[in-house]
DNA sequence: CAACAAATGTAGCAATGGCTACGGATGATG
DNA sequence: CATCATCCGTAGCCATTGCTACATTTGTTG
């Protein structure tokens, strides 16, 4: 007898990928872009300015730096500055790259430059590179 | 004694606006719209339905789907099908608008339907509504 | 150098989102 | 109606991201 199989249902495995790991990847690379931003705008970064910087706790802040210090993208001493490893430096100048373009395209979608930042902020994550190349078409 | 300010950080209390209670509205946003689609579909929507649908385990999903309920976006009953209530329904038909407008703006932009798609998935919980207008001009 | 403020760390709690393992409920079929 | 497969719930584990409260380190300052 035919299997009375349930109508299958359209895997969508790869748009809702692990939210989980999704997110922990993203936070990697907020992280290490406001590493660098803040480095560059005051010479270091301090746990206290990536709480301020993300509006969360110093707690928060600097249980994470050690998870992204495990994992080799930033460098960590007790009661010293943060600094990024050459793998976080290539990750950030990556992030910021793409953050930069989606901005940019946002406001030259005709999106006012408050929500054109806001809405960069998330997007940024979630874009592959051939929609980048489709933005950077767009921009030129 | 005056409090003496430590030197301002741009606050981006917004755009950082709290990653798990922001995750916990998409999460919500994603299982309306599953619930209304698979009901579309296939008549109801079943707890392994959903977990078929995210690639997760019909254990997440129905942990899930008991906080929905607590929050008046879905009924459920034991061993029983998976409704939207008005407030769900609602939302859901919200969400998917969203969601069409910004997978037909992805491919009007130039990109590949399997691209758009799973961008459009990711992308469409950090549009906001001026980010939307925008999209929907682009299109006409 | 003592004392204090600021920065950072640690302990421990909650919510969310993953999982496996196991057991009860439901429905189909002999 | 007994059995069996499938569906679903519960228990209990882990990781991530929030928090408050408290402890420790550091650096400044009298």
């Amino acid at each position: 007898m035919e299997k009375k199989k349930v109508k299958e249902i359209k895997a969508r495995s790869v748009p809702f990928s692990q939210t989980r790991s999704r997110h922990a990847s993203e936070t990697a690379e907020d992280y290490v872009e406001a590493v660098m931003d803040l480095i560059d705008e005051k010479g270091e970064c301090r746990v206290l300015d990536l709480a301020r910087f993300f509006n969360v706790s110093h707690v928060t802040v600097s249980r994470t730096v050690k998870r992204l210090n495990d994992q080799d993208l930033l460098l960590t001493q007790p009661y010293k500055p943060i600094q990024l490893t050459e793998k976080g430096y290539k990750l950030a100048k990556k992030s910021k790259k793409r953050h930069e373009i989606v901005l940019a395209f946002l406001i030259k979608l005709g999106v006012d430059k408050a929500n054109a930042e806001i809405d960069s902020e998330g997007i940024e994550h979630h874009v592959s590179s051939k929609t980048l190349d489709a933005m950077k078409r767009f921009l030129k």
